[in-house]
DNA sequence: GTCTATACACAGATAGAC
DNA sequence: GTCTATCTGTGTATAGAC
């Protein structure tokens, strides 16, 4: 019986924890690698460098958002408030899940203006999110007025996951995506 | 003719403005000694670790924040209006001068989950802000509405921050701090 | 594919001369 | 008070056995 072959998606998967957790300079190989129950040397078998990790672990990440939450604002059987509130709650669920907030706005704050190494991924997740609000708020703000108000919405929850960890409550997210809500 | 001798506030000032932008994780002491024109060893003389650098420069911010804009919501001869508007302008100043935001988040986003070395600091910040802010709308609104509100606000100009920064476009952040202002 | 052992680089912190 | 030199720990990454 051989030991058991732990899949790159699982390995992934536990890397996104960690890194949310721990964010990315303070994360070690060998602090992913323990969460995994690999040693160190062996978890570079499966990758070629730390940041080669965290682009994987981000592409899977936006991968998820994609395919199970904003995907969600381009069902045609759903109303736009049946679309936003599904959206909400997988939301809520996404952003509490073993702490650690939105890893992609962590990302953004801790390099920022040091290096663009994972810029493009991170880009490219809050535009996926704002292209998913778009459709939903379309038929209730006309197109100029569309971009601002959804990124006013993104940045309002992304203000509130801030202050959701900084108090340790989870209603401030909660009540920033209800009020999203209520924007429709 | 001795040489010119750095002030402790000086040290201060140009730290905070290289740990907003690099994070405090990845900023090394010879960042620090080099932005205040110093080599590490002379930058030891001053500081005995790098933790006790980040808690001196978050506590010089604190007071920065505490003398010269939050201070605006007491003074008894401005409207709230005014002083509202005051404040906006100072903050957005202060949140977009050399860029990096705003330190606290920057720190609760990197630390929250590893380690509470900072959290003292950062809530105080946060809970200074809050007061000043509820000065300013206690007309407005009920109590308890109040500390919502308030809170709502800051969450949104913290989240604004980061859009901001994402985008690097300080119209976001212009547009938070205006719609705060909306609310009154 | 997993392990242990190790090379290498670099950051935090200290020592001691001037 | 400032410098150069150095110690020490530790994190990234590699080598090689099983």
């Amino acid at each position: 019986m051989p030991l058991q072959k732990i899949t790159p998606e699982e390995i992934l998967y536990k890397s996104i924890k960690v890194f949310r957790r721990r964010g990315y300079y303070r994360t070690k190989m060998s602090d992913l690698a323990k969460e995994v129950g690999l040693t160190k040397g062996t978890f570079y078998h499966h990758f070629e460098s730390k940041e080669d990790v965290m682009r994987k672990a981000l592409m899977a990440s936006i991968q998820w958002f994609e395919t199970s939450l904003f995907s969600i604002a381009f069902e045609p059987q759903l109303s736009s408030k049946e679309k936003l509130e599904k959206m909400s709650e997988k939301a809520f669920k996404a952003f509490t899940d073993n702490e650690g907030g939105c890893i992609f706005a962590n990302t953004i704050l801790e390099t920022a203006h040091v290096e663009d190494t994972f810029i493009k991924e991170i880009l490219r997740f809050f535009e996926l999110w704002k292209q998913a609000l778009m459709e939903v708020f379309k038929e209730k703000y006309s197109n100029d007025q569309l971009t601002d108000v959804v990124q006013q919405i993104i940045g309002d929850i992304e203000g509130s996951i801030i202050i959701m960890q900084l108090h340790k409550d989870n209603l401030y997210l909660k009540r920033a995506l209800n009020r999203s809500i209520e924007m429709l």
